[in-house]
DNA sequence: CTTTAAACCTGCTGGC
DNA sequence: TGCCAGCAGGTTTAAA
C-alpha cells in the first residue's frame, strides 16, 4: 500500500506530536511483526526513551530515539494511527504508550509489515542496500542512466527495485512511466539520455504532487496517522483506469502484468 | 551477477 | 447462498 508519498505524509502527520515525548510502555507487540531484535528486547529497551525526531528513508518510517531507532515498514496493509484506536482491534499488531498520554497504534491486516529497534550503525546497515532518494540532488540524469545501463529487464522492474531508486511502488511507477511516455516493458538499458531526463523529471513532479495531496487512498486502506485519506487518487492517469480512455489520446488504458504486478499504460502514448 | 518466480498473509470481489 | 478463482499499494528468498 504505502509508497514514498504515503510514508512521507504519515511522517508529517506524526512530526508535530511525537518529538520530545517519552515512550512509557509497549503494552502490545505481535512477535510476528518484529524483524529485529527480539520482541522481548523491543519491549524492554523502548520504555524511557525520548523521541528525538521522525524521519523517512524510502518507504521506511524512522522514529529516532535516544541511541536507538524505532523503524516501521508498512508493506502492503500496515497503518499507523495516533491516539484514536478506531480500527478493528483484530488487526492491532503493536501499541506504544507515551508519557503524555498519546498512543501510537500499528494495524496490519495482511501481517507483512515489520518493526525494528536498532542503533545508528545497524540502521545504516539496514539502509545500505537502498538506492538514492528520488529527490537526492546527486541523482542526476547521468547517474540514473548509469544505474540502468546494460540492464535488459523491463524498465518497470528496475523502477520497483529499491536498490536502483528508493521509494517507488506500483502506483507511482505506472504514473511516472505514463508521464514519461515510456513503455513499462522497455529494456531498462535502452533508454536514451533524453528519455532518462523525462523519466527523472516525471518521477520528481509526480511524487511532489502526490505528497502535496497527502498520497493516494484506494479501498480506504491508506490513511495518515490522524486518519485522513490521501487526495491524489483523482489525479491518477493510468493506475486503476483499465479500459478507460487515455486522458491524452483517448485510447483505452491497457492492463498487463509486468514483474508480477498489475501494470496500467497507454499503448499509443507510451513506447 | 541478472532475471524471474514463488512465498509470505488476509480479505474482498466477481463469476457460476 | 455458497464456493472458488483471482486480485491487492511490498519485499525477501529461491531457482534458473
Amino acid at each position: 500500500m504505502p509508497e514514498l508519498p504515503e510514508v512521507e505524509t504519515i511522517r508529517r502527520s506524526l512530526a508535530p506530536h511525537l518529538p520530545e515525548d517519552v515512550i512509557a510502555a509497549v503494552p502490545l507487540l505481535d512477535p510476528h511483526a518484529v524483524a529485529e531484535p527480539s520482541p522481548e528486547a523491543i519491549v524492554g529497551i523502548a520504555p524511557g526513551k525520548r523521541v528525538t525526531g521522525i524521519h523517512r528513508r524510502a518507504k521506511y518510517l524512522v522514529i529516532a530515539l535516544e541511541a536507538h531507532n524505532l523503524v516501521v515498514h508498512l508493506r502492503m496493509s500496515g497503518r499507523l494511527r495516533l491516539d484514536r484506536p478506531v480500527e478493528d482491534m483484530r488487526y492491532l499488531r503493536a501499541q506504544w504508550n507515551f508519557a503524555s498520554g498519546r498512543v501510537l497504534c500499528f494495524y496490519d491486516v495482511r501481517r507483512f509489515g515489520r518493526i525494528w529497534l536498532v542503533d545508528d550503525d545497524r540502521l545504516a546497515a539496514l539502509f545500505a542496500p537502498l538506492g538514492p532518494e528520488p529527490f537526492d540532488p546527486a541523482l542526476t540524469v547521468a547517474a540514473l542512466q548509469d544505474r540502468l545501463a546494460r540492464r535488459t529487464a523491463p524498465l518497470k522492474s528496475l523502477l520497483l527495485d529499491q536498490r536502483i531508486i528508493a521509494g517507488l511502488g506500483n502506483i507511482y511507477v505506472d504514473e511516472i512511466l505514463f508521464a514519461s511516455n515510456l513503455h513499462p516493458r522497455r529494456p531498462a538499458g535502452s533508454l536514451a539520455e533524453a528519455e532518462v531526463a523525462r523519466l527523472l523529471d516525471a518521477t520528481r513532479s509526480i511524487l511532489q504532487a502526490a505528497i502535496a495531496n497527502g498520497g493516494t487512498t484506494f479501498d480506504a486502506v491508506y490513511r495518515d496517522a490522524e486518519g485522513r485519506p490521501g487526495r491524489y487518487r483523482s489525479h491518477l492517469s493510468v493506475y486503476g483506469r483499465a479500459e478507460e480512455p487515455c486522458l491524452t489520446c483517448g485510447a483505452p488504458i491497457q492492463r498487463i502484468v509486468v514483474a508480477q504486478r498489475g501494470t496500467h499504460f497507454c499503448a499509443r502514448c507510451q513506447s
